[in-house]
DNA sequence: GGTTACGGT
């Protein structure tokens, strides 16, 4: 049929995956038979159709995608083990690491509690919301990560790319920032939100940010 | 980007 091998070139157009993921290529006169392969054709179609019709109207499967990211940004109190997320977070402590080895551990809070959080209660300064139980998070930073931290100071806003949640030694919730691969992520997964906050300004700047994340 | 993710007090 006169699209196969047109369908054939854009399905083995795969990118390459790790591993041990597995891939099953439809190609004529392999595994597949000519049924499937124009079966395979006419759902790529319709997706490519469907993908370009909400492109020109703004409405349906691209928006539709849109409001689903693969990676939220969550606030703290939504955290889950196993979880990747986006967060952003004040600055409550930094323990740079010792020596440049190993990892850096950042405390965060964003005001919000998550009961699976280790209950202890680290004020920031006078001039911050006092912080309440349950509502500081470790965020342990790894490899490249670590670098990133020189630059962090207490009582700073902070956007922070690609965490997991993880439940430490004893159970309770904490994030973590593993090594990346690409040398872009590696430089760019920590942001400063903020110069920062003048004293009379920081209870605001708190209520800015407790009502924007 | 992502069927991405480990490790150490």
């Amino acid at each position: 049929m006169g699209t196969s091998s047109n369908a054939q070139s854009r399905l083995l157009g795969t990118a390459i995956k790790p591993p041990g993921y597995r891939v099953s290529l439809i190609r004529p006169g392999h595994d597949h038979s000519a049924s499937d392969v124009e079966v395979a054709a006419f759902l790529r179609r319709w997706w490519a159709d469907a993908l370009a019709k909400a492109a020109a109207t703004g409405t349906g499967l691209s928006n539709l995608v849109k409001e689903q990211p693969a990676r939220p940004t969550l606030k703290i109190c939504d955290i889950k083990p196993n979880v990747f997320f986006d967060l952003c977070a004040q600055i409550v402590r930094v323990y740079s690491p010792a020596a440049g080895s190993g990892q850096a551990v950042l405390l965060l809070t964003d005001y919000t509690a998550n009961q699976s959080l280790k209950d202890e209660i680290v004020a920031i300064d006078e001039h911050h919301l006092p912080i309440q139980r349950h509502m500081v998070m470790s965020c342990t930073l790894w490899d490249s990560h670590v670098s990133q931290v020189a630059d962090l100071r207490t009582g700073q806003h902070i956007y922070l790319r690609n965490l997991r949640g993880k439940v430490d030694r004893d159970g309770f919730l904490e994030a973590m920032m593993h090594g990346e691969r690409s040398d872009d992520a590696k430089k760019t997964s920590v942001f400063v939100l903020d110069a920062a906050e003048p004293a009379d300004r920081a209870t605001a700047a708190n209520d800015r940010f407790k009502s924007n994340v």
